[in-house]
DNA sequence: TTTTATACTTTGTGTTGCAAAGTTGATTTT
DNA sequence: AAAATCAACTTTGCAACACAAAGTATAAAA
């Protein structure tokens, strides 16, 4: 139940909606095994204090999940998704999927000379 | 030339990723012919404060352009997208497709079991 | 023993997304 | 002919937030 009236870009859910934590999520997506903080830094190209920040909002708003430990004397952060994580994230990217395509074929309604760039739009079989 | 490294999320230009400037700009592409702000506010169901603010950043973002003139007495304010906005919103959705892409396959990848959401991802053909 | 390194967290600040209020001019009501 | 209403915008105010810089804690090197 969405109390605000939903139209296209409703789905695009802000949380899920910005670069760096858009990268957090599909590392995180791409592994059943938690991934640490040190991984996740390198692979999203993140500062410390830019990931600790957003692990905090994606924390709070309940998509993952953080264990600390130490391992060798060094505090080790592992992260992973939460079930709920994974299948808000999944809506998040099919609405994302309607706004592109919707996007794409916009332009291209329009462009009917325009090489199309968009792989997807090219009619199956053609 | 872009100064800093980029990675797959550095296309996701910001005048562009916003839902309501997204909502506004595929509007814009998929007409040739210039929009009204009210068509504009109804199409993408925006206030009209929220509509002006956006649009004033598309404008000095460079990619749209206002043409105010008056129409039975009455102001008539037309948008249309400018050369270089039709081609850089191309490139955002160019990067938009890469990291959805990216991510759809993360997911299924780790999850062969889930009946895969993302159209494109299907196999041509299968 | 004072640097240096690692793994984070916290703070500080300019930006911005949105709601609410304001503006301008035409039209309708009283 | 005031006054209130409407239409099409613009401006203002403010909480949220993205990013950089600074801070903390512990361990290892010099």
């Amino acid at each position: 139940m969405s109390t605000k009236q939903d139209n296209l870009y409703t789905g695009l859910k802000k949380i899920f909606h910005e670069p760096s934590r858009l990268a957090i999520m599909s590392v995180l997506s791409g592994s059943i095994e938690p991934v640490t903080f040190v991984q996740l830094k390198e692979e999203c190209e993140l500062t410390d204090g830019n990931l600790s920040s957003h692990l905090k909002m994606l924390v709070d708003a309940g998509v993952v999940q953080v264990k600390k430990s130490y391992i060798n004397l060094k505090p080790r952060t592992e992260v992973y998704l939460t079930e709920n994580g994974r299948e808000s994230f999944i809506d998040y990217l099919k609405a994302l999927e309607e706004v592109l395509k919707n996007a794409a074929e916009a332009i291209s309604a329009e462009n009917k000379n325009l090489s199309l760039p968009f792989s997807w739009l090219k009619p199956v079989g053609a």
